[in-house]
DNA sequence: TCTGGGGTCCTAGGACCC
DNA sequence: TCTGGGGTCCTAGGACCC
């Protein structure tokens, strides 16, 4: 979906149809979330502080997101594309890939279904989407992306290494900020740079993900379209508005954290088997304290007394106090099979 | 301009075991 | 007196994605 949640807003607001719209946090401390396209001229985008969204774009729509209606959107397109595709893997609220591979293998016929998809999104749903089909899921993202806004695009297996070779490393999944600096500094500007480094080289350099990257340069994905992955971890974290440098107040922070984050486990029928603690300094400077349980834990009691633990056993505060508080629970497993503790 | 919140995956180092 | 080699598991940090 195309600036998913501005363009959300100026479906429900008319008024504001055609005006920089940017959803993101109000906060001192906010970043923008999603901006429209007209904000995006502007020089607004996603991640960037939304105080300084405020300063390239003074006369901007602000506005904070509302998940609940985004959800039901982002449900009502599933629904459409699950209709159409055996296989639909949700990435978020506003993405999605779905296969289409049982078509005869011919791409136009991919491509129709897809087109009719599109069209349907809009019809239902007033709003414009980006579509990439493709042999692979690496592709048919990057297609999507390349398309946009309001893009339909197909990349024939023929013309992958065309499409591929003059990009800039960045485009590469996986490839962010870090990655780009590094590999730029190697000489590898763009994929095909990539595409025709020796593999020793980049295994050398980046581990694991120098065999990935070799194999994305070529637009080689394997990667199979999965059904819904389990939860690996669960949590939520805070930044305040102004830093929290009260011991007793950032303790009953904590507590509400791990209360909040025990609940989610409990709603959904799961143990945990760590307990983490984040805190941000006002330096920015970011630390995690995590303990290993011998049995499942799921009551708050537990995940509270653990996350306090590890608050006031591993974690150093000083004046200048923390911006930020996360609890954070792992190693889940379902509650089906409970290992009762012996000698609690 | 001053940096969200929800996640996943990878790596390095250290404790420990035989 | 000083120290192997194979392995597992845990913790912490960081890059990345949306």
């Amino acid at each position: 979906m195309d600036a998913f949640f501005a363009a959300v807003e100026q479906l429900d607001e008319p008024t504001i149809r055609g005006r920089p719209v940017i959803v993101g946090g109000l906060g001192p401390r906010g970043v923008v979330s999603t901006a429209s396209y007209e904000a995006r001229t502007r020089g607004v985008h996603s991640a960037m502080p939304m105080a300084l969204a405020r300063k390239r774009c003074p006369d901007g729509v602000y506005l904070r997101p509302r998940f609940a209606r985004y959800k039901e959107i982002s449900d009502r397109v599933r629904a459409i594309l699950r209709a159409r595709s055996p296989i639909v893997e949700t990435i978020s609220l506003d993405e999605a890939f779905f296969d289409l591979s049982g078509r005869a293998g011919a791409s136009d016929a991919a491509a129709g279904v897809a087109r009719e998809i599109k069209e349907q999104v809009r019809a239902e749903t007033m709003l414009a989407c980006s579509v990439g089909v493709a042999p692979n899921r690496f592709l048919a993202k990057l297609a999507s992306e390349l398309g946009k806004p309001d893009g339909f695009l197909v990349i024939e297996p023929e013309g992958v290494r065309e499409l591929l070779d003059p990009l800039p490393v960045g485009r590469i999944w996986g490839v962010g900020k870090v990655t780009e600096r590094r590999l730029t500094g190697l000489g590898l500007l763009r994929v095909c740079d990539v595409r025709l480094a020796p593999l020793e080289l980049l295994v050398r350099e980046f581990g694991a993900m120098g065999r990935r990257l070799h194999e994305l340069a070529r637009g080689d994905d394997d990667q199979p379209l999965g059904g819904e992955a389990e939860a690996r971890s669960i949590s939520r974290e805070v930044t305040y508005a102004y830093d929290l440098t009260d011991p007793i107040e950032i303790e009953s922070e904590v507590r509400q954290l791990a209360r909040t984050v025990a609940r989610r486990l409990q709603v959904e029928s799961l143990l945990c088997r760590t307990v983490r603690i984040k805190i941000r300094y006002p330096d920015f400077r970011t630390i995690t304290r995590q303990v290993r349980l011998g049995v499942g834990a799921d009551t708050s009691g537990m995940i509270e007394r653990l996350a306090v633990h590890l608050l006031h056993d591993r974690v150093t505060l000083d004046e200048a106090g923390v911006r930020l508080i996360g609890v954070s629970v792992g190693r889940l497993s379902e509650t089906t099979a409970r290992q009762l503790p012996l000698f609690e």
